[in-house]
DNA sequence: GTCGTTATTAAGTATATACATAATGACGGT
DNA sequence: ACCGTCATTATGTATATACTTAATAACGAC
């Protein structure tokens, strides 16, 4: 054996995607309710609810009050990335890590950064320019911005001890925020402080976190070539 | 009222996140047990579960039999991506989709691909290559590698009807794989399938199937300039 | 003190039961 | 035919209870 089957739910859960993938019910179509399935695995409706939602949250499956449950039409495949602070993720790379303030300025927002975080125009904003480093080497470079409003005690930090990635994380309590990642050749500036050419294809993540309606920071990051982002399906 | 307060479970959810995000029970620390928050809460304590449950999926706290529950020491961020079918994602920016089989050749593995793909070195493979057009548009560049043990009824299929992305998914049952993003420079070739200058940063999706032990197809998409992928946090 | 055994603890799971809620579909009035 | 109302239905959630399991902590032998 190089793996022992999973007991309970789980085996429920295993079951009943082997019949989906087996086309005993067809994409699209609906399959026998909760309440059946745990007659049928000698289970109770609970047991089973925890496998079909287990199911339905990896997209396997939609399920809808009276309407039942049926299998997915278009299998989506969610991919679940990990996020860590870059400490964290060069230290994990097993380099050593430091990072490195290059710039830190206060003035009021301009009309189109203002519109992009919500906020009026002319807020005080804070900006930082960081370079994170592994081994010495540079590893990322990130351009934030913050709202000092929604960030109280950052304009007093030592940023040089703890960098402001690691800061927020810490002391910002978001409720919510997007991330996105694509490709951007590198531009002067960029490739100065990545060590790299002009026009390299680096890997880039751009994050936004909220509390609320208040927006707390935005953030640029561009990685040294070769850097990207994996998962398990 | 621009939101309503959640009941429940979701409700126990929320306020023990904000404990958390108050310090009330600082990164590391021990929290109470279920079975006191229940209490706390005069909930059952399978409700205060399926509320710490899904705070410990989403990263903010450990749980461990016996060990008791414990605020995640660096918060790690989780994001979830959709990944779906590229003609649903053409589709869904509006565009007509298209796609063209470039070539398609069956010939035996190197060693490097059969290493790669825990396959017997000389093993036949398939491989695709692929077009997908938005409104005419190159849109991405698929080069796959099939492994025709793994999907049999593809060597038969009209790949001109259905895209090889589109056939494995609703007919190859998967059990694993993993994905990638990344980001890298057009090659000539790339360049001029997706008619875009040479050195071009490009956007990659490296992705590799299994069904158990047998591997399914490994393919790296590269997309058109300025194409990525987001996600809410 | 060190090592191995055992007891205890807290989460994980399973179950029967009950009620809530969202959709559907049937019914009936106009 | 159309439309609103209401019963029906399947999932969603909550609860008390009980048992399982992993891991710590206490204990005792050496």
């Amino acid at each position: 054996m190089t793996a022992t089957a999973p007991q309970g739910w789980q085996a429920i859960r295993d079951d009943v995607l082997a019949r989906i993938r087996a086309r005993e019910w067809p994409p699209g179509a609906a399959m026998p309710h909760e309440a059946a399935l745990a007659t049928e695995y000698g289970a109770a409706r609970a047991t089973v609810n925890r496998a079909l939602r287990s199911l339905a949250e990896a997209g396997w499956i939609d399920r809808r009050r009276k309407a039942g449950t049926r299998v997915a039409l278009h299998p989506v495949r969610r991919a679940v990335f990990d996020i860590p602070v870059i400490r964290r993720e060069v230290e994990a790379a097993g380099h050593a890590y430091a990072h490195r303030l290059l710039a830190r300025a206060e003035r009021p927002a301009t009309a189109v950064e203002a519109a992009r975080l919500a906020l009026p125009d002319g807020a005080p904003l804070l900006f930082l320019e960081t370079l994170h480093l592994a081994d010495g080497a540079p590893w990322a470079w990130e351009r934030r911005v913050v709202n000092p409003a929604a960030a109280p005690g950052l304009a007093e930090a030592d940023l040089d001890a703890v960098s402001a990635n690691e800061w927020l994380v810490q002391n910002a309590a978001f409720s919510h925020g997007s991330i996105a990642f694509s490709a951007t050749a590198a531009g002067a500036e960029a490739a100065a402080r990545l060590a790299c050419a002009p026009g390299a294809a680096l890997f880039a993540i751009d994050r936004t976190t909220f509390a609320g309606a208040a927006p707390i920071t935005e953030v640029r990051l561009l990685y040294a070539p070769g850097h990207g982002v994996a998962s398990t399906l």
